[in-house]
RNA sequence: GCCCCCAUCGUCUAGAGGCCUAGGACGCCACCCUUUCAAGGUGGAGAUCACCGGUUCGAAUCCGGUUGGGGGCACCA
């Protein structure tokens, strides 16, 4: 691990942290982020922490919590503090690291807040807000609270407790210059006099976003916040708050964003998000991880396949991107095709599992393995490939036509006569004999007597065999078909053809 | 509307002033291999480095502007 690029953290130990919000399943941008930190962490001997963001109760739910959790553990991201599954039993000394379970904190912070003149109650219901901020649209103007309730009088605040109206607590903004040197884009500078006081904790008394992330960060020790770029803007909030608490800065890095075909931001509506999708379609977690690594990072060389060892050794916040980075398939679907090939048969099978109806034993899975792994871009590519397997043999042949027998520019009679003779050739063996190598031999010679090019010849045996033009190796599906249902199927595709090439 | 960020082949990227008549990968095309499809091999098309101006003996690399794209401006995160 080197230490000359460790980025300046005013002396305090590099602890990192991802904090996914439970209101969905685990997001591709989060799960990249979350490697970036990860690997960050690793890189610098850091800590990395898990922090659940589940303020917003109404949308959090402990299913979607598992799911982040889940498919960061799928892909190999792992943490050194984080929630338990019982509440209660953390792991690490910040905790707890849910935010709904941290609430007094929160109520304390902003007590504090309000007790320094730093912030202040407000009254305004949604309904005002909304025609405040309409007012100043239409007149071309920032759409930013006005500070009505920073001018109350103590009487007018007696008034809107007597109706029973709840306060928000609103930050006071400072009008000030915001600098600070990003980890990936350098100095930066914001000017806060315009941005309107914002809303820290709402009506009902929960905690919001911005000023949540600012306490915990602090709490727990945080001293790089490595996130989206989405939240460059918002750091001036956070830094304004930070100084009214009286907190400690960490460093910021604000990685580029992943975008969609039409270089937006990744959204659900335009893409695939979910990684518990890829996972599910058989995506490998190495070939993702590789994958998100290289969306807005290289290691400066034109090396890239790389493991997560490799890359948490080279990582480094220098080679990050400013630039977004558009989701491309067609690299992720290569990539997994790579570690796929990669595999061991014995490790495939065991992936492939999954994939493949348990009429199919594993013994049978494992012999199945070897004939369709370069043809797999993902692994529930495996289902169709075998399907033939496990089709009855009236199923496979209902699954073509006549027209898919015929070699080109050949017709139904000369199909029937290559499949009768490949029958012919094909019985006479054993159950046995009935190898791969052994029955290439015999079509082969068969092929030959009949004087047809090989390839022309084991058309019609493919589809009569697979019921499908496309498919794995001839012979090897015909070993793991055995003799009687080869034979079967040979006679079925001929019943097929008969009619026609009596016609013909 | 205001603020901020960004800008090298279609896409992901290499590139830190001369090594660049811009390299690699994906995708695409052709050929080879071949029992289909893949995989593999070889080759090819594809970027006047967004544009304009400056600095410099020299700029994809530095500076300024323009244009374009993106993000943010919630009692969401």
């Amino acid at each position: 691990m080197s230490e000359t690029t460790l980025p300046e953290s005013a002396g305090r130990p590099i602890r990192v942290r991802m904090a996914p919000s439970p209101t969905g399943p685990l997001h591709i941008g989060t799960a990249r982020t979350s490697l970036y930190n990860f690997l960050f962490a690793r890189h610098h001997g850091g800590t990395y922490v898990l922090r659940v963001e589940d303020t917003d109760v109404a949308r959090s739910t402990i299913e979607h919590e598992r799911d982040i959790i889940d498919n960061l553990h799928w892909l190999g991201i792992t943490w050194d503090e984080g929630p338990q599954v019982a509440r209660g039993d953390d792991i690490g000394s910040f905790g707890p690291y849910r935010q709904s379970q941290r609430m007094e904190l929160y109520a304390a912070e902003a007590a504090r807040l309000l007790e320094s003149g730093a912030a202040y109650h407000c009254w305004c219901t949604p309904e005002e807000l909304e025609a405040v901020r309409r007012d100043l649209e239409a007149r071309k103007e920032a759409p930013r609270y006005n500070g009505r309730c920073l001018r109350l009088t103590d009487a007018d605040r007696a008034l809107f407790t007597a109706e029973g109206r709840m306060p928000a607590i609103r930050f006071r903004v400072t009008p000030e210059t915001i600098r600070f040197d990003d980890l990936i884009r350098g100095e930066v500078e914001f000017d806060n006099a315009l941005l309107g006081d914002f809303v820290i904790v709402r009506a009902d008394g929960v905690p919001l976003y911005h000023f949540v992330v600012v306490v915990d960060d602090e709490k727990m020790a945080i001293s790089h916040v490595i996130r989206g770029e989405d939240h460059l803007s918002n750091t001036p909030k956070h830094i304004a708050l930070i100084r009214a608490l009286g907190y400690d800065e960490p460093r910021f890095g604000h990685i580029p964003l992943i975008l969609n075909a039409d270089r937006s931001k990744m959204s659900k509506r335009k893409s695939q998000t979910a990684i518990t999708a890829f996972r599910e379609q058989g995506y490998l977690p190495e070939a993702m991880v590789n994958f998100l690594a290289f969306l807005g990072w290289s290691p400066g060389t034109e090396e890239e396949i790389f493991t997560l060892d490799e890359l948490s050794r080279r990582f480094d916040l220098d080679h990050v991107h400013k630039a977004g980075a558009v989701f491309d398939q067609d690299r992720l679907d290569h990539l997994n095709g790579v570690y796929i090939r990669d595999l061991s048969d014995e490790q495939l099978a065991l992936r492939l599992r999954p994939y493949l109806p348990d009429a199919l034993d594993d013994d049978a899975v494992l012999r199945v393995t070897p004939l369709i792994k370069e043809r797999l871009v993902r692994l529930s590519d495996a289902t169709e490939l075998t399907a033939f397997l496990t089709e009855s043999d009236e199923q496979v042949a209902a699954l073509f036509d006549v027209e898919q027998l015929l070699p080109k520019g050949r017709g139904p009679a000369e199909a029937a006569t290559a499949l009768s003779s490949a029958r012919e050739a094909l019985a006479e063996l054993d159950d046995g004999d009935f190898a791969a190598d052994v029955l290439e031999s015999r079509c082969r010679a068969a092929a030959e007597r009949l004087d047809w090019k090989a390839g022309d010849f084991f058309r019609p045996l493919r589809t009569a065999i697979t019921g499908r033009t496309v498919s794995p190796p001839l012979f090897g599906s015909m070993e793991l078909l055995g003799r009687d249902r080869v034979l079967a199927r040979l006679g079925m595709a001929l019943e097929k053809v008969g009619p026609q090439a009596v016609g013909a």
